[in-house]
DNA sequence: TGTATAAAGTTAATATATTAACTAATAATC
DNA sequence: GATTATTAGTTAATATATTAACTTTATACA
């Protein structure tokens, strides 16, 4: 294993356990995204784009609201705008007011949306096997369980705040 | 607990454990950088700039350069040319060209810098806390270890890309 | 019924982050 | 010693993300 904490410049993390551990994860989540975004890149897509059609995939009808979607995605309405209109403009969702609600703008999958989803399959399965393929499917649940402990506690935060 | 999921639109998650467990990664270090960020921002701080200052601190004499500062985070040097401007505009850090080899920037952080730190302390560890009340310390231990291979196997990906 | 409140979405200003292209300085190699 | 390659950092263009302020539409309720 080579040492990736080469050339540090004498950095020394002096973190307890509890902010080392919120560090690593932060960590974990960046280096996630830098190297699915690349794959996605690829394909015409950001690792945001990707997060809406894939959500928009698995919603009703291949359809979900900007809010909702946002919600689910844990960004800001006001983000969710250029998004949307930048994914529409290259073709992988259209935009649609609903009839009976006015405020509302539904995302809606194109069939592009969904090949470009399915192309990316592969790859992207690829790059998490070479994270977990040494994860027993048990390390899995339980890392998985702990986090989601964590982002629970982090929704009760938010909507105190 | 409240349901969380309150109101998604109908979506589903058909993610298998490998894909869920990677979003569960991104989901918790996002909520740590909103609820963190929320808090530092009441002392003049972004959740980045914190981090470039916690890293300095840990530095030998308090500082280090631009470069390595930006591989410790894991972002590129072009964006830690305007998140350090943006520091030194506002006196957390100093910016120095190194005499003997005038490539290099050093940042080191100021006084006002490192009392800023100490300011956050409590109340950081504080949300922290709140995170990780419940977890023993087996247990941190446990998904320390998980989430270190993830972003080691990353940094290997990384540079063979 | 009418007014107040809430919800959905957009715009503007700003910070963070990327890649690509570039300059300048140092290191490696022939 | 001269050429080539590498390293450090900046700038430009663009995407992501935030909060604050705003418009429009729908809902609550007195």
């Amino acid at each position: 294993m080579q040492n990736i904490k080469a050339n540090w410049g004498g950095y020394k993390g002096d973190l307890d356990m509890n902010e080392k551990l919120m560090v690593a994860i932060v960590k974990a989540s960046e280096t996630y995204k830098k190297n699915a975004g690349a794959i996605f890149r690829n394909y015409g897509l950001t690792f945001s784009q990707y997060n809406v059609l894939r959500i928009l995939k698995n919603s009703p009808h291949g359809k979900n609201t900007i809010t909702i979607t946002g919600r689910i995605m844990l960004v800001s309405g006001a983000n969710m705008t250029g998004v949307a209109k930048r994914l529409e403009k290259d073709g992988f969702i259209i935009r649609r007011g609903d009839s009976s609600d006015e405020r509302i703008t539904w995302l809606e999958i194109t069939p592009k949306g969904k090949q470009t989803i399915k192309n990316i399959t592969a790859e992207k399965d690829k790059l998490i096997q070479t994270y977990l393929m040494e994860f027993p499917e048990e390390e899995k649940i339980n890392v998985l369980e702990s986090l989601k402990r964590i982002f629970q506690k982090g929704d009760v935060f938010r909507r105190s705040v």
